[in-house]
DNA sequence: GTCTATACACCGATAGAC
DNA sequence: GTCTATCGGTGTATAGAC
């Protein structure tokens, strides 16, 4: 996995094979098919890894969440943000599924499902428990991570706008409920 | 270029192959490269058809805009989302990006040049100046998009959201002004 | 000029020897 | 469990027929 991982972010996430990841712990190619069913298994193993990797470190911005709704969203929208941008390799993996031919099975994509979960959990005591509010959420959320890093990888023209997003997006919240 | 566009139609963007292309107009694969320099060219002049279709139907958009800035936001946000759920390749060829090895060339890339800019002068006259503006609402359509086409495609569980959106961004442009 | 035929290096994957 | 040998398929390149 660590040879995978290595690959991956040096040469791009579709363009892994696995002759270079056995190269690389002194293997030949057929005999990672000891361990792996497929190229498919690898990059459903690493998905996996990903995303559970992400949900250790939301539940420690869980663990300190603020009271307030604002600092809320902000801590959520800087992990998720920091996450893509420090790791745009596992961000493409994880949430831009691009990779031919690859679905991930029902147990890679249970971390994932149990974030999205937690997200909603602790979202609700703080006034948002509507769908289409969190939708609308996620999806400026990952506007601004997908556009910095498609235009701009490594800037930040895209990511010094969370602040302003966040209380645009609580504002309309507090109209709406008035 | 037809053809190229049924196979990634059919099989996905990345999935073309030269032989599949050449079947298609009753030819050998090698004798594409008569008039192609490569399987990159072909995605580079897809790429350039995408965004010259996109140029053209957006001014067709812009020879009707409404007077007010909300309106003005609507039209754009619609046909662009119109256009990634109509066009799905053409959306992941011309904003996503994700094809291996794949850059556009400066030709092909000059149409979506073409269209930021007419964007950008629109938006002036109706009071939207400042790039940071610019660039939120760019992110928060693209995402509305990214996300549609991601976890629901066909459906509108996001799209619907649109109205809300350009509504929520032109508050915060009226707020900052105040 | 435009095509066919053929070849090369690389890919994921499989069979079978050890 | 790891290897070698090999398969069909891919992008790419070139020689040569018409």
């Amino acid at each position: 996995m660590d040879a995978a991982w290595e690959v991956a972010r040096e040469r791009g996430l579709a363009e892994i094979t696995l002759r270079e990841i056995a190269d690389r712990i002194g293997m030949r190619a057929p005999s990672l098919y000891t361990h792996v069913a497929s190229k498919n298994a690898i990059y459903d193993a690493m998905f996996g890894e990903a995303w559970t990797q992400y949900a250790d470190e939301v539940s420690r911005v869980e663990a300190d969440l603020p009271q307030d709704l604002a600092g809320t969203l902000r801590a959520y929208a800087d992990h998720f943000v920091g996450f893509a941008t420090r790791e745009p390799v596992k961000h493409l993996l994880m949430n831009q599924r691009t990779i031919p031919g690859f679905e991930p099975s029902a147990d890679s994509y249970a971390p994932a499902v149990a974030v999205m979960t937690s997200f909603a959990e602790h979202l609700a005591p703080r006034g948002i428990t509507a769908q289409e509010d969190v939708d609308l959420f996620v999806a400026l959320v990952g506007g601004i991570a997908d556009t910095q890093l498609a235009n701009e990888p490594g800037g930040d023209r895209w990511t010094r706008l969370i602040p302003r997003a966040i209380d645009m997006f609580v504002r309309d919240l507090e109209d709406r409920n008035r």
